[in-house]
DNA sequence: TCAGGAAGCGTAATGATATAACGGTATCTA
DNA sequence: TAGATACCGTTATATCATTACGCTTCCTGA
């Protein structure tokens, strides 16, 4: 009943994208693993998947690309933020948004199960900040 | 310096858009369109991102497809209820938690150009309601 | 403790989404 | 009406993701 360990593939991807402030689409994680014996792009969105359902990372829709999650349990949505010009990734919350959104969308009936937030632009060192 | 004038590609892509409920991807829309003497995926993506250009349509990130415009001019940004049930999707405007959102992401200095706002749920007729 | 089931593995093939490169045609504008 | 720009169709290729198969590892309970 209790979480199952990661086993090596898991732990390899989970580290990879741990060690990166970029999203990384599963094809970067392959070659930056195949020295550790990964082969096959299924090796990869096999360990991602399991990965996901356990809340250790992320998808990011607009880039078809994943980060870690930044470890708080999440009650509530993802948001993230994303720099166009260095390409870093970061999470943030937003729970009045949130709320504002899920009211606004129930206004003509629709149940919200789980919502896609994510900002495009640039990160404060990139706009020179 | 006025806009040109739409080519027939484009119209019969904005047309298949036009008279359909659900986002469609570009091969959808290539397989609607083979009668109409379209033949290769370019074709489309090249109306569908002359459409996007123009603000007539809108790219579903979360399913690698499109859906055409509401119609109003976006001076705001433009959120989208999905019902994974039926395939609809509904364009909607959230003014307050747009700012909401941008002000929650400049705390750390990011400068927000676009944002992606996808809700997956289910859609009023299909909660039963 | 070991039998059965669930989860995971590697390999191969394929499906789905998107773009690059090329040379030709239509349209706009000065 | 010449030059610039947008658009066209065709072909090939790049990128992202899944299915199928048979074998192995790990967990659980009798």
């Amino acid at each position: 009943m209790t979480a199952r360990k990661l086993t090596r593939n898991q732990q390899l991807v989970l580290d990879r994208l741990a060690a990166s402030n970029a999203a990384l689409t599963a094809y970067e994680l392959l070659d930056q693993l195949r020295d550790e014996g990964l082969r096959a792009p299924v090796q990869v969105y096999r360990a991602l998947e399991n990965l996901g359902q356990r809340g250790l990372i992320h998808r990011i829709e607009s880039l078809n690309a994943f980060v870690v999650c930044c470890g708080h349990s999440h009650q509530a949505a993802a948001g993230f933020t994303i720099c166009d010009d260095c390409g870093e990734v970061a999470e943030f919350s937003f729970p009045a948004s949130e709320e504002g959104l899920k009211s606004v969308a129930g206004e003509s009936g629709f149940e919200t199960r789980s919502m896609t937030v994510e900002l495009h632009g640039r990160c404060a060192a990139c706009a020179g900040h």
